[in-house]
DNA sequence: GTCTATATGCTGATAGAC
DNA sequence: GTCTATCAGCATATAGAC
């Protein structure tokens, strides 16, 4: 067991995850730039500089959790496609990949919901570190790419048409208000809700693609 | 025809408009916080403090800029529900609707596309100065129920329902970046895919609601 | 109406004592 | 590692000359 670093406060968890931990919260909340660094010291109970001691800067730290909630929660995505290899594997990855998607996006519980709502914030509002969340979103959207690619071949332009509209269908649920979902039947569990959303979209999607060998 | 105010530059439109103008393209493209008065006025080519002589303060601009775009754009659709009386014309209401909407949100040129987008930000980036955007989703939102209220009477859950379907249909749009919807089709011209979208909303609609009279 | 100059406050970041 | 004190920069807003 370590000893307490020699000028730490005995009474609270490590700095630099309670800093992590309360800047996700408010990152979430309020995007990059509306979030100031005393917002999140005060709330956390840390001094003003630590953010610059631990992270080097807010970018950083921004930075910092943005990969770390998709090393929690998206990264899993990316590994989908790797072992299709007849129309069974090629569905059950299809449908892999419109579950986790949709699971991400409906979610309505932290950490998972602030993973989604930096994102989002990202799309509708640029800033100066908009590259992280462009870059998540462009590698679950090439794991899908991929995978139509198995049904579409070389035709780009089909494989886009599908993706956008796949992935639309998906994406949605991270803009609207929860309000606008939720109320979509107090009796409906959530996560029936969910699954019967993803079996829609994966119908169209197996009524007409199939897995095929690559040319 | 008025002569030119005493400290004016001749060779510009008035300075109010122009601030007006400018104003709306920036705080359409940064959202109202990210957007500087002296970036307004820098590009509008006018002293810093005009901004707090003409509107009093950045939040009074935002709010006109708002108001001004609302009354355009916005207000035809309010009246809409007016004159209806029978079948026939609840289902042109319920047309005019989804159709204006829809034209709103997949508008891709300003400054009706200024509109949506700031409309947008304040949805998922919220802000001090969100309530207009509220209030005028809602005024929107409003006339789609008072319309699903002629086919559905008091069921207010149903109205509900409804609403919030054709709504998340029609608002999609308005968070998308713009090539994930102009690339669905390179040939197919945006009017008639707009259409489309128009129709198949409508067809689930009028295969399930017919007008009523009132209780 | 327009301008310069300035008041006041908050931002991210840093220096240096402990 | 943590703290206080402080910097430089930019924000909104205003006072007062022209």
């Amino acid at each position: 067991m370590a000893s307490p670093p020699k000028g730490k406060r005995a009474d609270l968890p490590d700095t630099r995850e309670e800093l992590l931990r309360v800047a996700t919260r408010i990152f979430a909340e309020q995007g990059f730039k509306a979030t100031t660094i005393r917002q999140i010291c005060t709330e956390a109970n840390v001094n003003v500089a630590l953010v610059n001691y631990h992270f080097s800067s807010k970018a950083e730290l921004y930075h910092t959790v943005q990969q770390s909630l998709f090393n929690d929660f998206g990264r899993p995505l990316l590994a989908i496609a790797d072992e299709v290899n007849d129309e069974e594997s090629w569905r059950n990855a299809m449908r892999r990949w419109v579950e986790m998607v949709l699971a991400l996006t409906t979610a309505d519980t932290p950490p998972v919901s602030y993973a989604v709502r930096m994102i989002a914030m990202e799309l509708v509002h640029r800033s100066e570190v908009s590259d992280e969340a462009d870059a998540i979103l462009a590698a679950v959207r090439g794991v899908l790419q991929q995978l139509l690619s198995m049904a579409l071949g070389n035709d780009k332009h089909q494989v886009d048409l599908w993706a956008n509209s796949i992935i639309t269908q998906s994406l949605i649920y991270i803009f609207c208000p929860p309000e606008w979902v939720t109320r979509l039947g107090p009796e409906m569990p959530r996560d029936r809700w969910v699954r019967e959303i993803g079996g829609h979209i994966l119908e169209s999607v197996f009524s007409k693609l199939h897995y095929r060998n690559q040319d």
